[in-house]
DNA sequence: CCCAAAATGGAATATACGTTCTGCTTACGG
DNA sequence: CCGTAAGCAGAACGTATATTCCATTTTGGG
């Protein structure tokens, strides 16, 4: 415990507000410490003491009492203020979900909430894992395809259907295949032709097995679908990978649904500049 | 050490790589790993291993094999696969989205990054905006319905489309007027019925009409629109209003995806209640 | 249907790490 | 020049964590 009344610093500018503060003040060793640490803020989310207290040249007890003497129990502490600040938290709705929907007795607004939470942090994730250049790829692909085939069945197809709605709008030709009647449409997908195969575990059967019709028909394929062990993966595709979180067994689809939009103009602007 | 030839990874994407190419033929609980590891890459770099495999419902210990069968000696060596590729990413990680932005709107990334915004700020607009007595109403009078019809035209249809997934899966009767062939289904809507109608501005004439026609039969109505002056206000139907952010002629569909999903768990949960 | 091989879960073990304690050194005031 | 208090380093400790081992279950082939 701190010897003094000092009170843990809650979030990591409050922390760098005081170390200035009293940066100055501090014996010998405990400055060694303070101007690593001001120095190094990403060592310290993942180093250990040992390590920290060897970069900073000064032994791990010097160390853990520069921590107490700033307000904190220990090193741990600490530490765990940084990798907060690194990871932006995203919090576990999985387990948190599964909670609620067991107790059931949620209030509809209640159940507005997390959802819009859940939508939220997904599209924010979204936006920082996707791979521009994958994305910038994906464009280049589909802006050059004759015809775009979309395919996406069960969960999915609300996101095949914006597509096809967006791509007829942009009179770009696309051709939306919904499985409706059974029919299969394989014989459409020529040379030149692109595909969007949309699919989340557990994969739809008829989803991939247009792609791998596709594939071997030469069609260029961009997928998405939620991890890089889907068995669209064998094929070379274009992977836009999007983790949504499910619910029961319904998915998020706020930033799926962000990706195709994206997509969609994307693709538009870039034909309307050929 | 790894019982078979396989080398450690030397980078996250050779990792990666690995992953997508084995993924498949993995044996049940490691597959789980893998495509826990594979959602969540973030966690890795920091949580323990018994932390990660409770989160991926797993024991320890098939996490362990899990690293060996990739190549590691252990989960250590494939933790500092991910904190080294983190370190990297680091210092620009808060400057990326920034970045994205100021990009403007015509690389590929740009515009994911503007989307995102759109989705997201519509988001906690309707979380906001979305009046708990009126949604509350809305579900109780779904939940009582004999059958759910649901309407959603042009831009709106993902979003009806959606609707009819999750009560397909919920066992609860919906039918979604696709208008597909032109075929009108009024004689369908019955007395005990509710219909789901979306639209937004420009209200379609068949969404409108079949709105009007359910009225008249004594059918509930429960309207997601965009405001309070649509042509469905004259019905006395249940009106959720949803204000999103329109990019070019695209309506990003997120946070009317999330009212969907509310009205459709909602209802699930009420319904098993009953 | 049975047997062998693979997979699995949980307990047991080893290791790495944070934290504390103690004896020694340095700085400072009288 | 001495005495006291603060600073310090390294060893010692206990805990948290990774890793291994083994008994049991499941899977797949003959």
């Amino acid at each position: 415990m701190p010897t003094d009344g000092i009170p843990a610093p809650r979030n990591l500018a409050e922390f760098e507000e005081r170390l200035r503060r009293v940066g100055g003040t501090l014996p010998k060793r405990l400055k060694q410490c303070a101007e690593y640490v001001a120095a190094n803020p990403d060592k310290i989310a993942f180093a250990t003491v040992a390590d920290i207290a060897a970069r900073a040249q000064v032994p791990a007890s010097a160390l853990m009492r520069f921590c107490q003497e700033m307000g904190f129990s220990g090193y741990s502490q600490m530490q765990k203020l940084y990798r907060e600040e690194y990871s932006q938290k995203w919090p576990d709705y999985t387990t948190r979900l599964a909670s609620l929907r067991n107790g059931g007795g949620e209030t509809p607004s209640g159940l507005l909430a997390e959802f819009s939470e859940a939508g939220r942090s997904s599209i924010e994730n979204l936006a920082r894992s996707v791979d521009p250049e994958l994305l910038r790829k994906a464009v280049t692909v589909l802006a050059g395809a004759r015809t775009i085939h979309i395919v996406g069945l069960r969960r999915t197809f609300p996101v095949a259907s914006y597509l096809a709605y967006a791509f007829e709008k942009m009179s770009i030709p696309a051709i939306l295949h919904s499985g409706v009647g059974n029919l299969t449409q394989h014989h459409m997908l020529g040379e030149g032709d692109a595909l969007i195969a949309i699919t989340f575990a557990p994969y739809t059967a008829d989803t991939v097995a247009l792609a791998e019709a596709a594939a071997q028909r030469g069609v260029e394929i961009v997928a998405i679908t939620d991890l890089p062990t889907s068995p669209l993966a064998a094929l070379d595709a274009l992977h836009l990978l999007v983790s949504e979180i499910d619910v029961g067994n319904f998915r998020v689809l706020a930033a799926t649904m962000t990706l195709a939009m994206t997509l969609s103009v994307a693709v538009g602007a870039r034909r309307r500049l050929l």
